[in-house]
DNA sequence: CGACGTGTTGATTCCTGTCAATACTCGTGG
DNA sequence: CCACGAGTATTGACAGGAATCAACACGTCG
């Protein structure tokens, strides 16, 4: 929850997401405009960010780390909506408290803008906007493909299914086309449960067995290795057919 | 697929969906350019508008009907991921193909919007990307309420929850706070099915324990009394709690 | 009447959840 | 140094809920 003065200072043209997050299509006189009301936040591994229902003043991009979005029922059971990675943007515009918990699962920097400049600037400035539409709509369709993974996948299915979400988000800065992925899990056994609609027993057991099974590798508890990175999507029932060979 | 003459010849001032659909904060002038670019469109209960996949050169707003998004499988698993209902808007800005299979399933008027023109619109006039952004970021939390559902709930649970959206919708219309509502299901019991991740039998069976409990009275095969809205919104495990009596 | 679509109900299987025991890692402190 | 505990992960035994396979009811339409 501190400040931290010394990325407080950036500028965003070094900024690592500058591309990609809500301020991607914005001119330098924007940007300007932004870093005026941006601060950044750090949050340690398993720190909340928000609750459910607190109230939110500000909204804000991923710049490192990771955060998940869940839901809780009164009796306890969890389930996650959304993984944020570098770039997403967390916070809805125009509504005053958070919609859901949102907690960071590693280290987490975040560029925040307060609520009602920022709405101002979307009001004003139609990069911005612009922007953050065409992002709701990428989660939008990242929710609803998610709402297949969770009502008709098996769990073996489930578990290469975030699996492929992991090592295809590293092919892209690895090399072309090798066929094999090596990355770190971000999460916990339990938080992928949460992620999957599952049990932590559930997924460590096919995670055995998709080790068993040669799919993947383990190293360590958190390292993943994906040999074929093909074999993997074929076991998400994904049928990702990136080239069309037949 | 067929135009609808007299229907085109309408004027939006007196349109049902005029305060709700991505048109509702139109001014007067504006709503005029969107008459220039707009026709409709009307199916029969059981058509598709579109196939995932193919190329669709209009976006639309929902005029009265129901229609579903769906997703499905190579080996045929389906997964219903939208249920569009009047105000609901159809088709991504800035993409050409349909994402999902599109299908009518009651008879359906559409307001179509040729897609090149409505994005130029959107570009330049903010009234209309301004509520689409404020629909889509609706529509992200639907579909993250219903990750919940699909995620974690039993499948009572899931069934009452499908209910109650449908119950809530009417009682807008209804009474104010009559806790008894009734409604015609607008889905069979397979497209229930696919919403909710389950197989039709088990959303028979549920209905039927549901009936059998008292927890609705079916009339015929797609009326449904709820009696007591509470109770059907307890057994959907929401904890709904609309009033905070405790 | 018989065929078809839709819905209900029954018998059985099996996947996943539940409960429980055991390992492994990493700090802390005696 | 090792004992201890907390947190995380793995594995096993068992139970239960939903899927599967199958039969049957109901209404409509030819």
């Amino acid at each position: 929850m501190q400040m931290t003065p010394d990325l407080a200072k950036q500028d965003c043209s070094a900024c690592p997401i500058r591309h990609r997050a809500v301020c991607a299509r914005c001119e330098p006189d924007e940007l300007t405009r932004l870093e005026e009301i941006k601060f950044y936040r750090t949050y340690e591994a398993g720190q909340p960010v928000a609750w459910a229902g607190d109230k939110m003043d500000f909204v804000a991009s991923v710049v490192s780390g990771a955060a998940t979005l869940t839901q809780t029922m009164e009796d306890g059971r969890r389930q996650m909506v959304g993984l944020l990675l570098p770039s997403d943007f967390v916070g809805r515009p125009g509504r005053s408290g958070a919609s859901y918990d949102v907690v960071a699962v590693t280290d987490l920097v975040m560029c925040c803008f307060r609520k009602v400049p920022f709405e101002q600037m979307m009001a004003t400035t139609p990069h911005v906007a612009e922007r953050l539409l065409e992002m709701t709509l990428d989660e939008l369709d990242a929710a609803r493909e998610w709402m297949l993974v969770l009502g008709r996948k098996t769990a073996r299915e489930k578990i290469a299914s975030l699996l492929s979400i992991f090592a295809r988000r590293d092919v892209l800065v690895g090399a072309a086309h090798t066929r094999s992925v090596e990355f770190d899990l971000p999460l916990t056994r339990e938080a992928m449960a949460d992620y999957l609609g599952l049990t932590l027993e559930t997924v460590s057991r096919q995670m055995s067995a998709l080790k068993r099974d040669g799919v993947i590798t383990l190293k360590g508890k958190r390292g993943v290795l994906v040999p074929d990175l093909d074999l993997l999507m074929e076991e998400a029932g994904d049928d990702s057919d990136g080239g069309m060979l037949s």
